[in-house]
DNA sequence: TGTGTAGGTGTTATTGTTACACTATGGGTA
DNA sequence: TACCCATAGTGTAACAATAACACCTACACA
Protein backbone atom coordinates (compact mmCIF):
# COMPACT_ATOMS: atom_id res chain seq x y z
CA UNK A 1 0.00 0.00 0.00
CA UNK A 2 1.22 3.41 -0.21
CA UNK A 3 0.37 7.49 -0.58
CA UNK A 4 0.28 9.64 -3.02
CA UNK A 5 -0.15 13.59 -2.55
CA UNK A 6 0.06 16.46 -5.07
CA UNK A 7 2.94 18.19 -2.84
CA UNK A 8 6.43 16.34 -1.17
CA UNK A 9 5.82 16.57 2.52
CA UNK A 10 8.41 15.98 5.22
CA UNK A 11 7.80 13.09 7.69
CA UNK A 12 6.96 13.79 11.12
CA UNK A 13 8.71 11.79 14.30
CA UNK A 14 8.41 12.69 17.90
CA UNK A 15 11.14 12.22 19.94
CA UNK A 16 11.09 11.86 23.63
CA UNK A 17 13.87 13.47 26.60
CA UNK A 18 12.81 11.27 29.71
CA UNK A 19 14.51 12.63 32.44
CA UNK A 20 14.92 10.66 35.69
CA UNK A 21 16.25 10.82 39.33
CA UNK A 22 18.63 7.85 40.33
CA UNK A 23 20.03 7.96 43.76
CA UNK A 24 20.14 11.59 43.81
CA UNK A 25 21.88 11.75 40.10
CA UNK A 26 20.01 13.36 37.19
CA UNK A 27 19.54 10.72 34.32
CA UNK A 28 18.30 10.53 30.50
CA UNK A 29 16.84 7.55 28.89
CA UNK A 30 18.59 6.45 25.92
CA UNK A 31 17.78 4.01 23.92
CA UNK A 32 20.25 2.48 21.60
CA UNK A 33 19.40 1.98 17.90
CA UNK A 34 18.46 -1.19 15.76
CA UNK A 35 18.16 0.23 12.45
CA UNK A 36 19.73 2.46 10.20
CA UNK A 37 20.70 4.94 10.09
CA UNK A 38 22.83 4.98 13.13
CA UNK A 39 22.48 1.68 13.85
CA UNK A 40 23.87 0.98 17.24
CA UNK A 41 24.25 4.63 18.29
CA UNK A 42 22.32 5.85 21.54
CA UNK A 43 19.17 8.21 20.61
CA UNK A 44 16.23 9.63 22.12
CA UNK A 45 13.45 7.69 22.23
CA UNK A 46 10.86 8.51 19.36
CA UNK A 47 9.70 7.61 16.02
CA UNK A 48 6.84 8.28 13.32
CA UNK A 49 3.57 9.83 13.89
CA UNK A 50 0.70 7.86 12.80
CA UNK A 51 -2.21 9.87 11.14
CA UNK A 52 -4.47 8.49 13.54
CA UNK A 53 -2.90 9.98 16.83
CA UNK A 54 -2.18 13.66 18.07
CA UNK A 55 1.48 14.55 18.83
CA UNK A 56 1.37 13.62 22.27
CA UNK A 57 -0.40 10.13 21.80
CA UNK A 58 2.51 9.19 19.51
CA UNK A 59 5.07 10.60 21.85
CA UNK A 60 3.26 8.28 24.72
CA UNK A 61 3.02 5.12 22.48
CA UNK A 62 6.90 5.51 21.50
CA UNK A 63 7.44 5.48 25.21
CA UNK A 64 5.86 2.77 25.42
CA UNK A 65 6.99 0.29 22.27
CA UNK A 66 10.93 1.75 22.93
CA UNK A 67 11.60 2.27 26.52
CA UNK A 68 7.95 0.32 28.05
CA UNK A 69 7.60 3.22 29.89
CA UNK A 70 4.31 4.14 31.09
CA UNK A 71 1.84 7.37 32.74
CA UNK A 72 5.10 9.94 32.86
CA UNK A 73 4.43 13.72 33.20
CA UNK A 74 4.99 14.22 29.29
CA UNK A 75 4.73 18.56 27.63
CA UNK A 76 6.25 19.60 24.36
CA UNK A 77 9.45 21.41 24.35
CA UNK A 78 9.93 22.51 20.56
CA UNK A 79 10.03 21.50 16.99
CA UNK A 80 12.78 20.75 15.17
CA UNK A 81 13.09 21.26 10.97
CA UNK A 82 16.79 21.65 10.30
CA UNK A 83 16.85 20.37 6.35
CA UNK A 84 19.41 17.86 6.98
CA UNK A 85 19.02 16.63 10.67
CA UNK A 86 17.87 13.27 9.10
CA UNK A 87 20.70 11.72 6.52
CA UNK A 88 17.33 9.27 4.85
CA UNK A 89 15.08 12.62 3.82
CA UNK A 90 13.08 15.47 5.36
CA UNK A 91 12.09 14.66 8.58
CA UNK A 92 10.45 17.54 11.08
CA UNK A 93 10.76 16.01 14.13
CA UNK A 94 8.79 17.33 18.08
CA UNK A 95 10.35 17.04 20.89
CA UNK A 96 8.48 16.61 24.02
CA UNK A 97 10.07 15.94 27.74
CA UNK A 98 9.27 13.88 30.50
CA UNK A 99 10.08 13.60 34.02
CA UNK A 100 10.10 10.26 35.73
CA UNK A 101 10.71 8.79 39.40
CA UNK A 102 12.84 5.75 37.97
CA UNK A 103 12.14 3.42 40.82
CA UNK A 104 8.43 3.37 39.60
CA UNK A 105 9.19 2.52 35.94
CA UNK A 106 11.06 -0.73 34.81
CA UNK A 107 12.70 0.12 31.36
CA UNK A 108 13.09 -2.37 28.95
CA UNK A 109 14.25 -2.04 25.48
CA UNK A 110 11.35 -3.47 23.12
CA UNK A 111 10.76 -2.37 19.58
CA UNK A 112 13.18 -1.03 17.04
CA UNK A 113 15.79 -0.31 20.31
CA UNK A 114 18.92 -3.01 20.89
CA UNK A 115 19.06 -1.75 24.10
CA UNK A 116 17.64 1.02 26.75
CA UNK A 117 19.57 2.62 29.84
CA UNK A 118 19.67 5.28 31.87
CA UNK A 119 22.90 8.07 31.31
CA UNK A 120 24.06 10.62 34.04
CA UNK A 121 23.20 13.94 32.41
CA UNK A 122 26.59 15.09 33.03
CA UNK A 123 27.85 11.85 30.83
CA UNK A 124 26.74 11.27 28.05
CA UNK A 125 27.34 9.18 24.82
CA UNK A 126 27.54 10.86 21.98
CA UNK A 127 23.96 11.14 19.86
CA UNK A 128 22.49 10.37 16.64
CA UNK A 129 20.82 13.15 14.32
CA UNK A 130 20.33 16.13 16.28
CA UNK A 131 19.48 14.73 19.77
CA UNK A 132 22.37 16.26 21.51
CA UNK A 133 20.94 19.84 20.75
CA UNK A 134 17.26 18.84 21.40
CA UNK A 135 19.01 17.59 24.79
CA UNK A 136 20.32 20.72 25.31
CA UNK A 137 17.08 22.54 24.81
CA UNK A 138 15.67 20.77 27.23
CA UNK A 139 17.89 20.78 30.11
CA UNK A 140 17.51 24.64 29.48
CA UNK A 141 14.20 24.56 29.91
CA UNK A 142 14.11 22.42 33.23
CA UNK A 143 16.46 24.61 34.63
CA UNK A 144 13.86 27.72 33.54
CA UNK A 145 10.97 25.92 34.83
CA UNK A 146 12.66 24.94 38.25
CA UNK A 147 12.29 28.67 39.19
CA UNK A 148 9.06 29.52 38.35
CA UNK A 149 7.29 26.43 39.46
CA UNK A 150 8.02 23.59 42.18
CA UNK A 151 8.84 21.01 39.97
CA UNK A 152 9.84 16.94 41.41
CA UNK A 153 6.60 15.68 42.08
CA UNK A 154 7.39 13.50 39.27
CA UNK A 155 10.65 12.83 39.86
CA UNK A 156 10.59 11.85 43.23
CA UNK A 157 9.77 9.27 45.11
CA UNK A 158 5.91 9.22 46.98
CA UNK A 159 8.14 9.87 50.26
CA UNK A 160 11.21 12.13 50.33
CA UNK A 161 13.14 14.30 52.34
CA UNK A 162 13.64 17.68 52.34
CA UNK A 163 17.39 16.66 51.36
CA UNK A 164 16.79 14.78 48.67
CA UNK A 165 14.71 17.44 47.11
CA UNK A 166 17.35 20.23 47.59
CA UNK A 167 19.60 18.26 45.91
CA UNK A 168 17.30 17.57 42.70
CA UNK A 169 17.35 21.39 42.49
CA UNK A 170 21.03 21.35 43.20
CA UNK A 171 21.34 19.00 40.08
CA UNK A 172 19.51 20.73 37.84
CA UNK A 173 20.20 23.98 38.76
CA UNK A 174 24.14 22.71 38.55
CA UNK A 175 25.13 24.87 41.75
CA UNK A 176 25.00 24.42 45.94
CA UNK A 177 22.07 26.01 48.19
CA UNK A 178 21.98 26.57 51.33
CA UNK A 179 20.19 24.72 53.43
CA UNK A 180 18.27 27.07 55.77
CA UNK A 181 17.07 29.04 53.15
CA UNK A 182 15.63 26.26 50.96
CA UNK A 183 13.95 24.34 53.60
CA UNK A 184 12.15 27.98 54.51
CA UNK A 185 11.58 28.54 50.64
CA UNK A 186 10.03 25.15 49.74
CA UNK A 187 7.86 25.13 52.90
CA UNK A 188 6.63 28.79 52.70
CA UNK A 189 5.13 27.11 49.20
CA UNK A 190 3.28 25.53 51.31
CA UNK A 191 2.67 22.41 48.58
CA UNK A 192 4.84 19.42 50.95
CA UNK A 193 2.80 17.65 53.79
CA UNK A 194 5.20 16.57 56.72
CA UNK A 195 4.53 12.83 57.76
CA UNK A 196 4.49 10.99 60.77
CA UNK A 197 7.25 9.09 59.47
CA UNK A 198 11.24 8.79 59.06
CA UNK A 199 13.78 7.43 56.90
CA UNK A 200 15.09 3.71 58.06
CA UNK A 201 18.32 2.16 57.42
CA UNK A 202 20.96 5.15 57.62
CA UNK A 203 23.69 5.51 59.31
CA UNK A 204 23.25 8.79 60.36
CA UNK A 205 20.32 10.12 62.11
CA UNK A 206 17.15 10.02 60.30
CA UNK A 207 15.33 12.38 58.50
CA UNK A 208 11.74 13.42 58.38
CA UNK A 209 9.77 12.30 55.64
CA UNK A 210 7.74 14.66 53.46
CA UNK A 211 4.96 14.25 50.24
CA UNK A 212 3.55 16.57 47.79
CA UNK A 213 -0.03 17.68 48.39
CA UNK A 214 -1.11 17.02 44.83
CA UNK A 215 -4.30 19.69 45.33
CA UNK A 216 -2.13 22.28 46.13
CA UNK A 217 0.29 21.83 43.77
CA UNK A 218 -1.67 21.76 40.35
CA UNK A 219 -3.27 25.13 41.94
CA UNK A 220 -0.03 26.51 42.45
CA UNK A 221 1.04 25.20 38.72
CA UNK A 222 -2.01 27.15 37.31
CA UNK A 223 -1.71 30.27 39.10
CA UNK A 224 2.22 30.70 38.40
CA UNK A 225 1.22 30.33 34.57
CA UNK A 226 -1.50 32.76 34.96
CA UNK B 1 3.61 15.57 -10.39
CA UNK B 2 2.73 13.44 -7.41
CA UNK B 3 4.59 11.84 -4.41
CA UNK B 4 4.43 8.88 -2.91
CA UNK B 5 4.98 7.52 0.22
CA UNK B 6 4.64 3.77 1.87
CA UNK B 7 2.84 5.45 4.65
CA UNK B 8 0.12 8.06 5.14
CA UNK B 9 1.78 11.55 6.74
CA UNK B 10 0.01 14.12 7.75
CA UNK B 11 0.49 17.71 6.07
CA UNK B 12 2.93 20.30 7.91
CA UNK B 13 1.86 23.92 7.98
CA UNK B 14 3.06 27.02 9.90
CA UNK B 15 0.80 29.52 11.39
CA UNK B 16 1.74 33.41 12.85
CA UNK B 17 0.23 35.25 15.73
CA UNK B 18 1.48 38.65 14.86
CA UNK B 19 1.27 41.30 17.37
CA UNK B 20 1.17 44.53 16.94
CA UNK B 21 0.69 47.98 19.05
CA UNK B 22 -0.96 50.66 17.69
CA UNK B 23 -1.64 54.15 19.15
CA UNK B 24 -1.33 52.24 22.55
CA UNK B 25 -3.73 49.46 21.77
CA UNK B 26 -2.78 45.83 20.97
CA UNK B 27 -3.85 44.26 17.89
CA UNK B 28 -3.76 40.87 15.49
CA UNK B 29 -2.38 40.85 12.13
CA UNK B 30 -5.32 38.24 10.55
CA UNK B 31 -5.77 37.25 6.49
CA UNK B 32 -9.33 37.06 5.17
CA UNK B 33 -9.51 33.80 3.37
CA UNK B 34 -9.73 33.32 -0.03
CA UNK B 35 -9.70 29.97 -0.52
CA UNK B 36 -11.62 27.03 0.94
CA UNK B 37 -12.32 25.83 3.48
CA UNK B 38 -13.39 28.22 5.83
CA UNK B 39 -13.75 30.86 3.04
CA UNK B 40 -14.32 34.38 3.73
CA UNK B 41 -13.50 33.73 7.03
CA UNK B 42 -10.46 35.47 9.46
CA UNK B 43 -7.63 33.41 10.16
CA UNK B 44 -4.04 33.33 11.16
CA UNK B 45 -1.39 33.94 8.38
CA UNK B 46 0.48 30.72 7.58
CA UNK B 47 0.47 27.76 4.78
CA UNK B 48 2.05 24.63 3.68
CA UNK B 49 5.84 23.53 4.73
CA UNK B 50 7.82 22.98 1.73
CA UNK B 51 10.46 20.54 1.46
CA UNK B 52 13.01 22.95 1.17
CA UNK B 53 12.83 25.34 3.85
CA UNK B 54 12.90 24.96 7.96
CA UNK B 55 9.73 25.98 9.48
CA UNK B 56 11.03 29.32 10.57
CA UNK B 57 11.71 29.96 6.91
CA UNK B 58 8.39 29.03 5.71
CA UNK B 59 6.48 31.35 8.66
CA UNK B 60 8.66 34.14 7.23
CA UNK B 61 7.50 33.23 3.61
CA UNK B 62 4.03 32.92 4.63
CA UNK B 63 4.20 36.29 6.45
CA UNK B 64 5.84 38.01 3.15
CA UNK B 65 3.30 36.70 0.60
CA UNK B 66 0.15 37.24 2.59
CA UNK B 67 0.50 39.86 4.49
CA UNK B 68 3.89 42.05 2.97
CA UNK B 69 5.52 41.89 5.86
CA UNK B 70 9.10 41.51 6.73
CA UNK B 71 12.02 40.93 9.00
CA UNK B 72 9.78 40.76 11.87
CA UNK B 73 10.49 39.16 15.53
CA UNK B 74 9.89 35.64 15.11
CA UNK B 75 10.17 32.61 17.77
CA UNK B 76 7.97 29.58 17.93
CA UNK B 77 5.05 29.24 19.96
CA UNK B 78 3.86 25.40 20.08
CA UNK B 79 2.56 22.84 17.98
CA UNK B 80 -1.03 21.48 17.37
CA UNK B 81 -2.30 18.55 16.09
CA UNK B 82 -5.41 17.79 17.10
CA UNK B 83 -6.84 14.99 14.80
CA UNK B 84 -9.67 17.37 13.36
CA UNK B 85 -8.34 20.26 13.43
CA UNK B 86 -8.06 20.97 9.72
CA UNK B 87 -11.69 19.34 7.77
CA UNK B 88 -9.55 18.56 4.62
CA UNK B 89 -7.11 16.13 6.04
CA UNK B 90 -4.81 15.78 8.90
CA UNK B 91 -2.58 18.57 9.39
CA UNK B 92 -0.02 19.51 11.86
CA UNK B 93 0.39 23.10 12.29
CA UNK B 94 3.91 24.82 14.20
CA UNK B 95 2.66 28.06 15.21
CA UNK B 96 5.11 31.46 15.44
CA UNK B 97 4.72 34.25 17.04
CA UNK B 98 5.74 37.63 15.98
CA UNK B 99 6.11 41.45 17.14
CA UNK B 100 6.03 44.22 15.05
CA UNK B 101 5.61 47.82 15.08
CA UNK B 102 3.20 48.58 13.16
CA UNK B 103 4.22 51.66 11.64
CA UNK B 104 7.47 50.26 10.56
CA UNK B 105 5.35 47.53 8.25
CA UNK B 106 2.94 48.50 5.81
CA UNK B 107 0.38 45.64 5.65
CA UNK B 108 -1.48 44.48 2.51
CA UNK B 109 -3.14 41.49 1.43
CA UNK B 110 -1.55 39.39 -1.25
CA UNK B 111 -1.44 35.65 -2.40
CA UNK B 112 -4.63 33.52 -0.63
CA UNK B 113 -5.44 36.62 1.26
CA UNK B 114 -8.65 38.07 0.11
CA UNK B 115 -7.50 41.06 3.14
CA UNK B 116 -5.63 41.48 5.74
CA UNK B 117 -5.78 43.60 8.75
CA UNK B 118 -5.22 44.47 12.35
CA UNK B 119 -7.49 43.64 14.89
CA UNK B 120 -7.91 44.51 18.56
CA UNK B 121 -6.95 41.69 20.50
CA UNK B 122 -9.87 42.45 22.94
CA UNK B 123 -12.21 42.08 20.35
CA UNK B 124 -11.32 39.56 17.46
CA UNK B 125 -13.84 38.15 15.04
CA UNK B 126 -14.56 34.16 15.08
CA UNK B 127 -11.55 32.77 13.30
CA UNK B 128 -10.82 29.39 11.44
CA UNK B 129 -9.62 26.28 12.60
CA UNK B 130 -8.52 26.41 15.77
CA UNK B 131 -7.13 29.26 15.36
CA UNK B 132 -8.69 30.99 18.51
CA UNK B 133 -6.63 28.52 20.59
CA UNK B 134 -3.74 29.64 19.05
CA UNK B 135 -4.10 33.15 19.71
CA UNK B 136 -4.77 31.81 23.27
CA UNK B 137 -1.56 30.17 23.64
CA UNK B 138 0.15 33.54 22.30
CA UNK B 139 -1.46 35.80 24.70
CA UNK B 140 -0.48 33.43 27.72
CA UNK B 141 3.10 33.37 26.06
CA UNK B 142 3.09 36.62 25.51
CA UNK B 143 2.18 37.24 29.34
CA UNK B 144 4.31 34.87 30.84
CA UNK B 145 7.26 36.42 28.58
CA UNK B 146 6.96 39.97 29.69
CA UNK B 147 7.30 38.83 33.41
CA UNK B 148 10.84 37.67 32.83
CA UNK B 149 12.30 39.95 30.26
CA UNK B 150 12.21 43.55 28.68
CA UNK B 151 9.63 43.46 25.79
CA UNK B 152 8.78 45.94 23.61
CA UNK B 153 11.68 46.66 21.49
CA UNK B 154 10.02 45.31 18.63
CA UNK B 155 6.48 46.32 19.21
CA UNK B 156 7.21 50.25 19.89
CA UNK B 157 8.79 53.13 17.56
CA UNK B 158 12.36 53.86 17.70
CA UNK B 159 11.93 56.62 19.80
CA UNK B 160 9.20 56.54 22.39
CA UNK B 161 8.00 57.89 26.19
CA UNK B 162 7.97 55.93 29.33
CA UNK B 163 4.23 56.49 29.39
CA UNK B 164 4.00 54.67 26.11
CA UNK B 165 6.02 51.49 27.47
CA UNK B 166 4.43 51.52 30.54
CA UNK B 167 0.84 51.84 28.51
CA UNK B 168 2.42 48.22 26.58
CA UNK B 169 3.24 46.29 29.79
CA UNK B 170 -0.62 47.15 30.89
CA UNK B 171 -2.20 46.14 27.53
CA UNK B 172 -0.75 43.10 27.57
CA UNK B 173 -0.53 42.23 31.22
CA UNK B 174 -4.18 43.40 31.65
CA UNK B 175 -4.08 45.57 34.79
CA UNK B 176 -3.02 48.86 35.88
CA UNK B 177 0.80 49.44 36.83
CA UNK B 178 2.23 52.26 39.59
CA UNK B 179 3.48 54.72 37.13
CA UNK B 180 6.44 55.64 40.12
CA UNK B 181 7.12 51.99 40.32
CA UNK B 182 7.48 51.12 36.75
CA UNK B 183 9.31 53.85 36.03
CA UNK B 184 11.89 52.81 38.58
CA UNK B 185 11.74 49.31 37.24
CA UNK B 186 12.25 49.84 33.76
CA UNK B 187 15.22 52.44 34.39
CA UNK B 188 16.83 49.89 37.01
CA UNK B 189 17.02 47.69 34.35
CA UNK B 190 19.17 49.80 32.43
CA UNK B 191 18.27 48.97 28.88
CA UNK B 192 16.97 52.70 28.05
CA UNK B 193 19.15 55.65 26.40
CA UNK B 194 17.29 59.14 27.64
CA UNK B 195 17.67 60.98 24.50
CA UNK B 196 17.97 65.00 24.38
CA UNK B 197 14.36 64.92 22.56
CA UNK B 198 10.77 65.18 23.78
CA UNK B 199 7.34 64.78 22.30
CA UNK B 200 6.14 67.53 19.98
CA UNK B 201 2.80 68.38 19.00
CA UNK B 202 1.13 67.26 22.37
CA UNK B 203 -1.46 69.30 24.36
CA UNK B 204 -0.05 68.75 27.38
CA UNK B 205 3.40 68.78 28.76
CA UNK B 206 5.81 67.09 26.53
CA UNK B 207 7.53 63.77 27.64
CA UNK B 208 10.93 63.00 27.50
CA UNK B 209 12.12 60.43 24.55
CA UNK B 210 13.90 57.39 24.93
CA UNK B 211 15.25 54.57 23.09
CA UNK B 212 16.36 51.15 23.55
CA UNK B 213 20.06 50.17 23.97
CA UNK B 214 20.19 46.91 21.81
CA UNK B 215 23.21 45.92 23.28
CA UNK B 216 22.66 45.51 26.83
CA UNK B 217 19.11 44.50 26.06
CA UNK B 218 20.38 41.94 24.54
CA UNK B 219 22.48 40.81 27.05
CA UNK B 220 19.43 41.23 29.53
CA UNK B 221 17.61 38.73 27.31
CA UNK B 222 20.64 36.12 27.23
CA UNK B 223 21.34 36.36 30.76
CA UNK B 224 17.71 36.03 31.46
CA UNK B 225 17.23 32.72 29.48
CA UNK B 226 20.52 31.30 31.50
C1' DT C 1 31.63 5.48 74.49
C1' DG C 2 33.37 7.85 70.75
C1' DT C 3 33.23 9.16 65.96
C1' DG C 4 31.31 10.15 61.61
C1' DT C 5 27.55 11.65 58.90
C1' DA C 6 23.69 13.98 57.69
C1' DG C 7 19.50 16.36 60.03
C1' DG C 8 17.66 20.33 61.78
C1' DT C 9 17.26 25.20 63.24
C1' DG C 10 17.20 31.69 63.53
C1' DT C 11 18.91 36.08 62.92
C1' DT C 12 20.56 39.90 60.46
C1' DA C 13 21.59 42.67 56.32
C1' DT C 14 20.34 43.60 51.81
C1' DT C 15 17.44 44.02 48.11
C1' DG C 16 13.19 44.27 45.72
C1' DT C 17 8.18 45.38 45.88
C1' DT C 18 4.17 47.89 46.92
C1' DA C 19 1.41 51.77 48.16
C1' DC C 20 0.64 56.33 47.89
C1' DA C 21 -0.07 62.29 46.31
C1' DC C 22 1.61 66.27 44.93
C1' DT C 23 3.98 69.78 41.76
C1' DA C 24 5.50 70.91 36.78
C1' DT C 25 4.76 72.02 32.05
C1' DG C 26 2.67 73.62 28.01
C1' DG C 27 -1.12 73.95 24.62
C1' DG C 28 -5.87 75.29 24.16
C1' DT C 29 -9.50 78.29 25.07
C1' DA C 30 -12.31 81.90 26.95
C1' DT D 1 -3.10 86.78 29.09
C1' DA D 2 -4.97 84.09 32.55
C1' DC D 3 -7.00 79.95 33.55
C1' DC D 4 -7.91 75.15 32.55
C1' DC D 5 -6.84 70.63 31.32
C1' DA D 6 -4.11 66.72 30.52
C1' DT D 7 -0.23 64.27 31.17
C1' DA D 8 4.82 64.43 32.93
C1' DG D 9 7.57 63.78 36.53
C1' DT D 10 9.16 62.85 41.27
C1' DG D 11 10.38 60.28 46.84
C1' DT D 12 9.54 57.84 50.90
C1' DA D 13 8.07 54.45 54.09
C1' DA D 14 6.33 49.74 55.01
C1' DC D 15 6.70 45.25 53.83
C1' DA D 16 8.28 40.99 51.69
C1' DA D 17 11.78 38.20 49.66
C1' DT D 18 16.46 36.80 49.45
C1' DA D 19 21.17 35.90 50.93
C1' DA D 20 24.68 35.04 54.14
C1' DC D 21 26.09 32.59 57.90
C1' DA D 22 27.36 28.29 62.33
C1' DC D 23 26.13 25.31 65.67
C1' DC D 24 23.83 21.54 68.07
C1' DT D 25 21.25 16.83 67.36
C1' DA D 26 20.40 12.10 66.52
C1' DC D 27 21.76 7.69 65.24
C1' DA D 28 24.53 3.76 63.35
C1' DC D 29 28.51 1.65 63.69
C1' DA D 30 33.22 0.77 65.10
Amino acid sequence: MSFIYEYARPAITVDCVVFGLDEGDLKLLLIERNLEPFKGKWALPGGFVHLSETLENAARRELEEEAGLQDVFLEQLYTFSDLNRDPRERVVTVAYYALVNINDHDVRAATDAADAAWFDVTDLPCLAFDHEEIVDTAITRLKGKVRYQPIGFELLPKKFTLSQIQHLYEVILENKIDKRNFRKKILKMDVLIELDEIQKGVAHRAARLYRFDKEKYKELVDKKLC
